[in-house]
DNA sequence: GCCAACGTTGGC
DNA sequence: GCCAACGTTGGC
């Protein structure tokens, strides 16, 4: 069981649009770091929502329901998508800020490499943002 | 709106 | 294969 971040633009898909969706299949990545990671899931790993942009913070929780196939919106065998069900909102929204101040956040990818828009947490990671947002 | 970081493209 | 130019992302 592993677990992920991504990020999406709040005007582009939000939270509150996944919720209402229920489901997704995660489209539009078009980098081939964040593509090997989204190949990297499996099955019910867990998947942190983060809204980038104006708001910066992690906003709920997803679960991979299908692994990686074919994107298709394109048809460039290149790049993939995962579906992915909405589960839990966060009872307060973990902010970049408060994950910048964090003892044993500061490796995180998405501090480390802030453009990549699908990335692995390691558990301890995971843990904290959890514990900061309940 | 600006700019830093960084990925991609294309000329050589 | 290198590197400059360029485009995109995302924090501020």
């Amino acid at each position: 069981m592993a677990y992920w971040l991504v990020k999406s633009e709040p005007d582009v898909y939000s939270w509150d649009t996944f919720v209402a969706e229920k489901q997704t299949y995660w489209n539009g990545v078009r980098n081939y770091q964040a593509r090997n990671n989204m190949k990297a899931m499996r099955k019910g790993d867990t998947v942190m929502f983060y809204h980038s942009n104006e708001e910066r913070q992690v906003v709920g929780l997803c679960t991979v329901v299908k692994e990686a196939y074919q994107d298709p919106t394109t048809d460039d065998p290149a790049w993939v998508v995962v579906d992915v069900k909405a589960g839990k909102r966060l009872k307060t929204p973990v902010t970049l800020a408060t994950i910048k101040q964090t003892k044993g956040l500061e490796q995180i990818a998405l501090i480390k490499q802030s453009r990549l828009s699908v990335m692995p947490l390691t558990e301890d990671e995971f843990n904290i943002i959890i514990a900061l947002g309940s």
